[in-house]
DNA sequence: AAAGTTCTTGACCAAACGGTCAGGAAACCG
DNA sequence: CGGTTTCCTGACCGTTTGGTCAAGAACTTT
């Protein structure tokens, strides 16, 4: 009775190790890129000897897949806004969104920017499905809320890009971001900050202003 | 007289193939990172035998870290703005020159990018000196405006994260972009559009209208 | 034209890479 | 329990990597 003999032991074991080996991955490709990446350095990160890697996923790609697509996935679930809310709100909020998803996981941005800006020859087929239907769904919203004179007629498309840079350059360049805050990564207070400062400039930059303050 | 003995044959050589072999590597090194590049790629690119480079630069890593530095060095002088101007048009020409630096110079963007998305291990130095020194100039610069009341009262530093951020998207999401815009490059008139949205959200952010335009 | 310097290059390493495999250990199931 | 499947891993393999080198070609200088 001193072990308790679970069913299913196996299986608990097999994502504990999948979970192990992404989480590995994740961080060897943010910070080595796909190309610098050892399997090597992702099994001793993992703490599992690399032919146990290889038994998992069959080869560098496929473990790379699936990191890159668990990001698109987390990102595309946790950011995103409709047209039930103002677009003080739903801009605001999506800031706020992806601004929290920068800090809380700044390697899967890496990834995902590393993968694009080296042209997307993994994960094209995801740019070219989802991230177009999603992008389109989003100018819809947006050109809904400017017909409807509830915001400045910018380009909702030049708009969103602006969005997705900013926010994610805080994950992206957070060394460089790190090195011009004296080395030190940004506090609380400094997060709260540099989420209060965009959120100024875009709603203010699409003429809604913040609704909870006066200027 | 057919061939004309000109003096110094040899350092034109020297330039030109430097200058080639510098071309060649700014492209490989932007396509598959530091790691993903080979210098047998550079070689066939620049059309000289591997070892021919390993003349002109002894290691990878120094041949990197010139590509790196003349794409900082281009940045810096390209692009920057001083209290002369007004916001509107100071912080206006940046956007517009950043903007032609992320379409004239896509692949040194991306090369810049990489290497500060891996943790500066190679321009580590370049952060730490003349980034600082540049950044807080430049802080220092937006500071004065709002003291005289000629901006709205924004966090310069996450102002320049917003410029930086924004600006250097095209250049190093420019695949993303493509994919979005039909598989197709920027025309020109649609770069056009990109600088005037952005111009026309940032500058309405901070406070100063373009003032060739009325709203 | 001879001597000296710089440049060029095919052939060649040692090291590191992604991936394989056989055979043993552990867990599951009847 | 015994049989079956799943999991684990040290040793190994072919390939590619960054880098070297010696011998010759090209250019410069005297």
């Amino acid at each position: 009775m001193a072990t308790t003999p679970i069913s299913g032991r196996q299986k608990n074991r097999r994502q504990e190790n999948e979970k192990a080996i992404l989480w590995a991955a994740e961080r060897v490709f943010a910070e080595a890129g796909y190309g610098g990446a050892t399997m090597q350095l992702i099994a001793d990160l993992a703490g599992l000897p690399k032919a146990n890697i290889h038994y998992y996923f069959q080869t560098k790609e496929e473990l790379y897949r699936r990191v890159v697509s668990n990001i698109f996935n987390i990102w595309l679930e946790a950011a995103a806004f409709d047209e039930t809310a103002s677009p003080a709100e739903g801009i605001g909020a999506y800031i706020d969104a992806k601004m929290d998803l920068s800090r809380t996981h700044p390697h899967g941005s890496r990834v995902w920017a590393s993968e694009v800006m080296h042209g997307a020859p993994i994960i094209q087929d995801y740019l070219e499905d989802v991230l177009i239907e999603w992008t389109e769904g989003r100018i819809g919203v947006i050109q809904n809320w400017i017909d409807q004179g509830l915001m400045n007629p910018i380009s909702p498309r030049h708009l969103l890009y602006l969005l997705w840079a900013t926010t994610q350059h805080y994950a992206d360049f957070g060394h460089q971001i790190e090195t011009l805050n004296n080395g030190e990564p940004l506090s609380d207070a400094q997060w709260e900050d540099a989420k209060n400062s965009v959120k100024a400039i875009v709603l203010t930059g699409i003429g809604v202003t913040d609704p909870h303050r006066g200027v």
